[in-house]
DNA sequence: TTCTAAACAACAACCGTTAGTGTTACGGTC
DNA sequence: GACCGTAACACTAACGGTTGTTGTTTAGAA
């Protein structure tokens, strides 16, 4: 996975790494909103265009990495000890994404995101998507017999934990509070 | 309050409501993305800065009347009658906001949002505000002494019920599943 | 009446995004 | 090694939402 063969594709990798790298420090440096997509275009020398056809939009820019959030999540489910209850596993998968993003070095992103409309609103539409694949990934489970609703509620819930959590004063102690709350709505189900 | 005084506030409003009557038309006629600012105010005989000092936003148009949504949940909670549970109060506000939304005549309005990508986002980002006056609406209930964020919580599960319920085959139902737990998670607090 | 502030209009510009049109350079094939 | 298909990239120009600027009208207050 360290290996692509092929000079095309490192080639493809490296500009899209130089403009996700380029787009980042300039994002930090002068704020989100004050850099337009043609400062990052001129800035790492290549057109607007290709900028596009690498990155969906100006937001996704900013998650480029965070897209293993979605599989983190189904896969703490799909991937889970066998009889392992299902919500403690959640908890867990969420516990640790809150503490990578309130540690050193990867605070000043998300506080940038908390600073920009866009990129809230964006983050929060992201977040839908992963709650619609985390409620899939939960009916998918032959353990379990939930009706779809009650599936796609408690992945929404889960999602919120981690939202709500990253805005607390005590993360960490956010996290367990609300998943007490949502351990007790899976439980009536 | 419907008796104004003052033509400049008549007119005004009178300007408001014929951009709003205007652009609604356009809409539900040739689609929501298919229209454009310019194509309303043109319709609405005003200038396209006159259309924004009325509305913040293109979407803000299709949410004119959707204001009181807010008003409405908070209410839920400080009018309700003394010693009345919290959360049947919600449930009942909400089961009749999605009886409103499903109902005959409301309905075309509904499904050009779900049509439209920049409209469900907006709703989104929409029902997140909502969800933090109800959070504090929730918070400043003497009878009450959840944790703050036990309140931001709930409030959001209530505004996650809404959401949900909508896109359920059954509405009613999912919002009679979603708050029993709901209930749940608020006892547990 | 006269003054003031708000509503409104016209124009131009900015920004994110996309379409259209080529040009280059890599990878596989003979 | 010559050849071809294709994917990456560039350039221009535009579109649609939004904002700033500037100036004009108009309603209410003095």
């Amino acid at each position: 996975m360290t290996e692509p063969p092929g000079r095309r594709e490192r080639k493809k990798a490296a500009t899209r790494q130089k403009i996700a790298d380029t787009a980042l420090r300039l994002f930090l440096d002068r704020g989100y909103d004050a850099v337009g997509i043609r400062d990052v275009a001129a800035e790492a020398d290549v057109a607007v265009t290709t900028l596009f056809s690498h990155f969906a939009s100006k937001e996704a820019l900013v998650f480029e990495q965070d897209d293993n959030f979605e599989q983190r999540l189904t896969q703490a489910v799909t991937n889970r000890a066998p009889h392992e209850p299902l919500i403690p596993a959640l908890r867990r998968e969420i516990q640790e994404m809150v503490r990578h993003c309130t540690a050193d070095g990867t605070v000043p992103i998300y506080h940038m995101i908390d600073e920009s409309r866009a990129l809230r609103e964006y983050e929060e539409s992201m977040r839908l998507r992963h709650a619609e694949s985390l409620a899939t990934a939960i009916a998918a489970d032959p353990g379990l017999s939930q009706t779809t609703t009650a599936c796609r509620t408690i992945a929404r819930f889960v999602i919120d934990a981690y939202s709500l959590a990253r805005e607390a004063d005590d993360p960490q102690a956010a996290v367990e509070e609300i998943f007490q709350m949502i351990e007790a709505a899976w439980e009536v189900t």
